[in-house]
RNA sequence: GGCUCGUUGGUGAAACGGUUAACACACCGCCCUUUCACGGCGGCAUUCAUGGGUUCGAACCCCAUACGAGUCACCA
């Protein structure tokens, strides 16, 4: 059997939004998930008026830092360049297949004007009725055509579909389409800038570069059996095809790029890391065998099975999403996590505290990165806060017993060096302190978190907070308390 | 409008004619805990869009209907 090649054929005109790595995914995985699959990158700029500076650029970052890296492409070349479509239209390589197609008869020449057809498929729709182009074209006679090319009139090269029969396709994932050849209607292969469509030119690529398996978007399912057409035309073998659903924005709409959010880039600078984002949306739209959710790349290669791929859209839910980032950051090896969060530890607290220490309290508790600014803030800068704050009835506490729980806990705090302040001294000499004095732990400890950090909740309690503010921050809040809850 | 595809809880989903319809997220309880989180335990679809049919037996097969999406470009 020969090897999978399977590529991402991406055009480059803005985002990559989460669909769309999806779908690279999915391609990336289908090969190599084989020994010797290969997953290439082509880039299909035939549109050149939809072409946007630094689209390339986002799908080399995007495919690098997603780890789905491609054994072919513009910029690691391979046996099958070039592989950027407007290269190949210099190379003349869709103009001799498309003259190929008229020669035998599959395709003709047309000099109708756009806006004509534009104007009579206008009438069809305002009368309901459906409009396939009946090009009179086809009926001009090789002097005419030669005339015409001769006096240099403008002319694109159509598709010819005979209106009889079927034709029918496997889809891996879908299973068998048949569509009624009459509802087919002839496209244009070649543009009249001399540039292929996306229809010509993703089957003459595809078959040059011995692609054997196509995963694309099921929006081309329905166009599917036009290209195999063309497939046919020549003789060539069609390829496997696997067509996924779409990932959904909500229950009627697509996922687009318009409304934000949805880029893979966003997703990164919101503090999502990619191995989770990646991770994620493998599982919309596949399941795997087994009741494990969290799987590396490696561990996708190996799971990963065309037959688990469903067929009805799937809402993307930033919900699971966030979730999965945490189980990522849980699970991350302290050292490497340490170096990630740091930049965004460093965004909130601008004073020389101990950040290994203040990295290690957030670990277990933030899911994103982006959770961070509001988990910490209060170290860098105590805000005003309302007394209020010192009366919970869960911990037993109130006004009285709150002076009481910060005077002691300042009485203790001054008699310690600065260099006590670390978090296994200070959680001796404070969880002793509460039974010394006949009150519960809480009663102690939440009084002093309030007075550390303003807060009535913190990531890490009242020991951890004051091993990182070390002796002077700490003793200037709980003064600053004791003076508010005694005004 | 024609054609193609889809429809299992709020979300992702499993199930390959016979299960109490898995599991995960979210949500809600409880436990752990100095708070929050983490972790642990438990709850959460009498029902698989609806209506028919086939079958001893249907979420799974068939047919209608409804709803949704895709496509019908010299866009991909």
């Amino acid at each position: 059997m020969k090897n999978v090649r399977t590529r991402f054929a991406p055009s480059p005109t803005g985002y990559m939004h989460i669909g769309n790595l999806r779908t690279a995914l999915y391609a990336y995985l289908v090969a190599k998930k084989e020994k010797d699959g290969v997953f290439m990158l082509r880039i299909e700029d035939t549109d050149q008026n939809r072409q946007v500076e630094g689209a390339v650029d986002i799908i080399y970052e995007t495919l690098k830092t997603c780890k789905l890296t491609h054994d072919e492409g513009p910029d690691v070349g391979g046996k099958y360049g070039p592989y950027v479509q407007s290269d190949r239209v210099k190379a003349g390589i869709y103009k001799k297949y498309a003259l190929e197609m008229v020669e035998k008869s599959k395709a003709h020449f047309c000099f109708c004007k756009e806006e004509d057809i534009a104007a009579q498929r206008e009438i069809a729709s305002a009368k309901g009725i459906s409009f396939i182009y009946d090009d009179p074209c086809k009926l001009l006679k090789k002097e005419e055509i030669d005339l015409k090319l001769q006096n240099n009139e403008p002319y694109v090269i159509r598709q010819n579909i005979d209106k009889i029969g079927t034709t029918d396709f496997v889809d891996e994932v879908y299973g068998t389409i048949s569509v009624d050849n009459s509802t087919l209607d002839e496209m244009v292969l070649l543009k009249s800038d001399g540039f292929p469509t996306y229809n010509f030119a993703n089957v003459i690529d595809d078959h040059l570069m011995e692609i054997t398996h196509v995963v694309r978007g099921n929006e081309y399912l329905s166009s599917t059996p036009k290209y195999n057409l063309i497939y046919e035309a020549f003789g060539w073998e069609k390829p496997k095809y696997i067509h996924c659903p779409p990932v959904m924005k909500d229950e009627t709409h697509k996922l687009s790029k318009r409304n934000g959010d949805a880029s893979f880039q966003d997703l990164v600078s919101k503090g999502y890391l990619p191995e989770a984002i990646l991770n994620y949306i493998a599982l919309l739209g596949w399941s795997p065998q087994g009741e494990e959710e969290i799987f590396s790349l490696t561990e996708l290669c190996e799971k990963f099975d065309i037959k688990r791929i469903g067929t009805s859209g799937s809402i993307f839910d930033i919900n699971k999403l966030t979730w999965l980032n945490g189980v990522y950051i849980r699970n991350m090896d302290f050292d490497k996590y340490y170096e990630l969060v740091l930049p965004y530890i460093k965004n909130v607290v601008t004073k020389n505290y101990d950040f290994v220490q203040i990295a290690k309290i957030l670990k277990d508790r933030i899911n994103i990165f982006s959770e961070i600014n509001e988990a910490i803030d209060f170290i860098e800068e105590l805000k005003d806060y309302d007394n209020s704050l010192f009366i919970n009835s869960k911990m037993k506490t109130d006004k009285d017993s709150s002076i009481l729980a910060l005077e002691k806990s300042l009485e203790l705090f001054e008699s310690l060096n600065d260099n006590e302040f670390n978090y296994e001294f200070l959680h001796d000499k404070l969880l002793s302190l509460p039974t010394i004095i006949g009150i519960k732990n809480g009663q102690l400890l939440y009084p002093l978190r309030v007075a550390l950090s303003g807060k009535a909740f913190t990531p890490g309690g009242s020991i951890e907070i004051s091993s990182i503010l070390k002796k002077e921050e700490s003793i200037k809040r709980i003064k600053y308390a004791i003076n508010k809850l005694k005004s």
